[in-house]
RNA sequence: GGGCGUUUAACUCAGCUGGUCAGAGUGCCUCCCUUACAAGGAGGAAGUCGGGAGUUCGAAUCUCUCAACGCCCACCA
């Protein structure tokens, strides 16, 4: 920057890029695979290519960013790996979407033209949230960034597979699975989204055989009858078990079925008898097995009847089919009532329509073997779950896991590494390359499951399995930060690949963010538009307020409610450091001020006080930090910077700027240049722009910039017990003088005498600080004595056993101040009543460590003292 | 049905291994545009820490219980 004073304000909107492509142009973003420094690396949760960046996202990266950017000024190696996910089903939809909107035949469409035109899709839009990323400061290795569908990639994948296959964990199944029938595709069971649903309950009056009997059957799914195969009561009901073994003549259809007894059947829900039909539901699958029933499915893949239904029914949608089936029983007299009915229906996460249970083959991995050895990873803490209660959650999930059905019927994804002999396609072949004599060969048409690739992502990022190099490096990763609501997509998944294929944990510490919702208490989410564009925040109050605003509002682990407002306190205190800063800048003597090493000053006690202060925030942060607690390392940062160094010491330092002498002025100005520059280290992480920017004009000339200076750890052996004292006796004393000023109205530009009585042991400390107090107190004349008449007309205030005299002729109120002494009295006498009750108890006394009751027994003699002082003061006023 | 979480000032929330007179920001009241900052400064009002019980010398904090709200998982046609 050729400007050598800090602007007016700060403006954020010039300064980002330009800070970002610095830090760029210096390669300060890049991992070094041949250091031996120690590493610190984290792999991305890569969002999907098709993405814009959401608040969450912001909140997860504005994380992990604090924690690269730590590290590296920690000194270490450090490599953060950015990248998209190919998000196979979701792309996959916007494409044909766009397709359709263009007018083209996806019909008419090879695979490999469908794909010309996905990856078309992905290269326009793919950099998208890659950019954004940049924006909001992410300081990732862009050179390593990996998508899950580059060569590399895409062949770990296979190997994967091809591993797992060898190993005899991926099998094909003749399964029901999850339908999503607007993608034509299984879906997994995490990809089913249980909505509560008004529904009906339809009864239907089913004729027995040779009989005149009938069963009524209660459905909530009328068109599925048309696949029925048995009627199921519970073998010991009365109602019905003479009927078992009979059948009776489907309705509509014409089919003989049977009647069977199956303990699944609860009698008492419903009529206790139960349509069965085995191809449409996971529970009547389960039932046709055991009975060996027919499964006969009537749907085509996007849910409409197909062939095996009588002809009037053939090619209607499932809605319309209901209607039709509903209606025709009707007719027939089938129908015996119809009631209100809630339950669950599954939704497809991407269709966002009701999905369909469906008999189809797919491929699917066996989950026992692979969750056993991640269980015990975590629970034996090797991995580390914040905040720790995610553990039960995942518990819950791997010890009921299921066999995962990996195969989607799409295109854009990884294409199975399967071939079938086109003359015998029972003959099957796997492996990465294919067969040596493709033409004789069928590659199986579906693709991998997403979550089969990306749960690779921490080793696969690193071209495994071709190089170690990398790896050796960066992997395990250090810390993983993702939401919970993807533990066991990609979480549990990456664990468990993580142990299988390299024998090791994937990361260290796993981080669950928050949640975010709107003032409303609602989810973000893209459908609801709720979602503020993070762009127009970062216009409006700075990408750095927006970070740090949102670290500050994100406690672990608990949902928060955004909202704009937020960001005002982020923004408010970027502005207040660029306006400290300005100040100090401005008034600094010399320019070389800010080579001046601190070491050699002897300092004043309140210098000695900030840079306690300074290093206590520092060793706070750091602790905080280390525990994941962002909001509290932030929150420190931001009470040291405004409470402790804006609103006292800087007005102390005006003293000394202002005052005659030159040389504790000189000190002066280094100290704030010192407690400064740690308060642009410590914030660097959380607001690195306005940071590196304050910084480029502290800096001196053996300074690096500020993105690879030293981090401040903070020293613990530092205390200043004595400096701590006399600037909290300072601030008391100023602050009972603003209070009695404040209550007693007197104006601003009024100067008013204070006298001190009974001063004693204090006074070396006050006569130290003497021109300060009268400056901050806006004070004429203090006087300070051991004894000394009261003044008449004075308000009066105690600190530390000493009385404080403000005489106010002609302006004190005598009500307001003996109202505002009685209500002291009051707040005394309360706290006195405690802490005598406590102490006069003999088993708090015996039983409380010493300290504690040390620490009473003090209490109790402070608060007497300034009890009888202001009742003395106050009984003089009646 | 099972599990998890939340409940602290008017609002949004901190408060960690039980022990300073329970904190912050916003909002509210009073005063101040004092030459770093009105996106600011000084002062102030505001809380039986969801209800109840228990453990303890001592509970916002630990245990139990009840209530309200939220989330996740499972699911009967």
């Amino acid at each position: 920057m050729s400007k050598t004073k800090l602007d007016k304000s700060y403006n954020w909107n010039e300064l980002e890029d330009h800070w970002y492509q610095h830090w760029l142009a210096n390669d300060y973003f890049k991992g070094d695979s041949n250091s031996n420094k120690e590493s610190y690396s984290i792999v991305i949760p890569p969002p999907n290519v098709t993405g814009m960046l959401t608040m969450g996202h912001v909140l997860n990266n504005t994380i992990q960013d604090v924690l690269i950017r730590k590290a590296r000024m920690e000194g270490k190696n450090v490599c953060w790996i950015p990248g998209t996910d190919h998000a196979s089903i979701a792309t996959e939809t916007k494409v044909v979407t766009m397709l359709e909107s263009e007018g083209i035949d996806l019909e008419s469409l090879s695979r490999d033209e469908f794909l010309s035109h996905a990856w078309e899709w992905k290269e326009k839009y793919g950099g998208i949230i890659i950019n954004q990323l940049k924006k909001l400061g992410c300081s990732c290795d862009w050179d390593r960034e990996r998508f899950t569908m580059d060569a590399g990639y895409s062949k770990a994948v296979l190997e994967s597979f091809v591993q797992l296959y060898n190993k005899g964990l991926i099998y094909k199944g003749h399964r029901l699975v999850n339908w999503c029938p607007v993608s034509k595709s299984a879906i997994s069971d995490e990809e089913v989204i249980h909505k509560e649903k008004n529904g009906k309950l339809w009864h239907f009056i089913y004729p027995i055989s040779n009989s005149d009997d009938c069963l009524t059957v209660a459905t909530t799914r009328p068109e599925t009858m048309l696949g029925d195969t048995a009627l199921a009561v519970h073998p010991e009901d009365n109602r019905y078990k003479h009927l078992i073994g009979k059948t009776i003549t489907l309705p509509l259809v014409g089919r003989k079925i049977p009647i069977i007894g199956d303990d699944y059947v609860d009698p008492e829900f419903g009529t206790g008898c139960v349509k069965v039909t085995p191809a449409h539901d996971p529970n009547d699958f389960l039932i046709g097995e055991r009975h060996s029933l027919e499964f006969i499915n009537i749907m085509n893949e996007d849910a409409s009847m197909n062939s095996n239904v009588p002809n009037k029914y053939q090619k209607l949608s499932r809605e319309e089919a209901r209607k039709a089936v509903v209606g025709d029983m009707k007719n027939e007299g089938r129908l015996d009532k119809v009631e209100d009915y809630t339950n669950n229906i599954g939704y497809s996460e991407r269709g966002n329509v009701p999905i369909e249970s469906y008999l189809s083959d797919q491929w699917f991995l066996k989950m026992d073997s692979l969750a056993k050895p991640a269980l015990e990873l975590v629970n034996s803490n090797k991995i580390n779950f914040h905040p720790s209660h995610w553990v039960k959650t995942y518990n819950h999930w791997m010890k009921n896991i299921k066999d995962w059905c990996i195969s989607r019927q799409l295109r854009w994804g990884h294409q199975i590494p399967v071939w079938y002999l086109n003359s015998d396609p029972s003959q099957i072949h796997v492996s990465v390359e294919g067969p040596d004599d493709p033409d004789n060969w069928t590659q199986d048409n579906d693709v991998l499951d997403t979550w089969a690739s990306s749960w690779l992502w921490p080793f696969a990022v690193h071209d495994w399995p071709n190089s170690d190099e990398n790896l050796d490096t960066f992997y395990p990763t250090n810390a993983l930060v993702t939401g919970p609501d993807i533990i066991f997509f990609w979480v549990a998944r990456m664990i468990m690949a993580g142990h299988e294929f390299l024998n090791d944990i994937p990361f260290k510490d796993v981080y669950f963010t928050s949640i975010l919702r709107d003032e409303t208490g609602k989810k973000f989410s893209k459908s609801l538009g709720n979602s503020p564009d993070p762009f127009d925040l970062f216009k409006e109050y700075g990408t750095d307020a927006t970070r740090f605003g949102t670290m500050l509002m994100a406690p672990q682990g608990l949902d928060v409610l955004f909202s704009n407002d937020r960001l005002e306190i982020g923004r408010n205190f970027m502005n207040k450091l660029w306006n400290a800063s300005r100040f100090v800048q401005m008034n600094l003597d010399e320019e070389d001020i800010i080579t001046t090493n601190l070491d050699e000053l002897s300092l004043d006690l309140p210098e000695k006080w900030i840079i306690n202060r300074l290093n206590q925030t520092a060793l706070k942060v750091n602790k905080e930090l280390e525990k994941f607690r962002f909001n509290e390392a932030a929150k420190a940062i931001y009470e040291f910077t405004w409470s402790d160094f804006c609103d006292w010491y800087i007005e102390i330092a005006k003293t000394r700027f202002y005052g005659v002498d030159k040389q504790k002025a000189k000190e002066s100005q280094a100290v704030c240049i010192f407690v400064i520059k740690g308060i642009l280290t410590l914030l660097h992480p959380y607001a690195p722009f306005i940071t590196e920017e304050i910084w480029s004009y502290f800096k001196n000339d053996t300074d690096k910039d500020l993105i690879v200076s030293p981090w401040i750890k903070g020293d613990k052996s530092h205390q200043d017990i004595n400096a701590d004292d006399s600037v909290d006796l300072l601030k008391q004393i100023v602050t009972a003088v603003r209070t009695i000023r404040s209550s007693m109205n007197v104006p601003q530009d009024k100067k008013a005498n204070v006298l001190i009585r009974g001063v004693g042991e204090n006074r070396s400390k006050i006569e130290a600080f003497e021109n300060i107090i009268i400056a901050l107190g806006r004070i004429d004349k203090l006087t300070l004595a051991d004894e000394i008449e009261k003044p008449s007309q004075t308000a009066t205030a105690v600190v530390q056993k000493m009385e404080l005299f403000v005489p106010l002729k002609g302006l004190i109120d005598l009500d307001q101040e003996m109202e505002r002494l009685s209500k002291r009295m009051n707040e005394l006498s309360g706290h006195l009543e405690n802490t005598e009750k406590k102490l006069a108890n003999k088993n708090f006394v015996d039983r409380a460590p010493d300290n504690v009751v040390k620490h009473e027994n003090q209490k109790l003699q402070d608060m007497t003292a300034e009890f009888n002082l202001v009742k003395a003061n106050l009984d003089m006023l009646q």
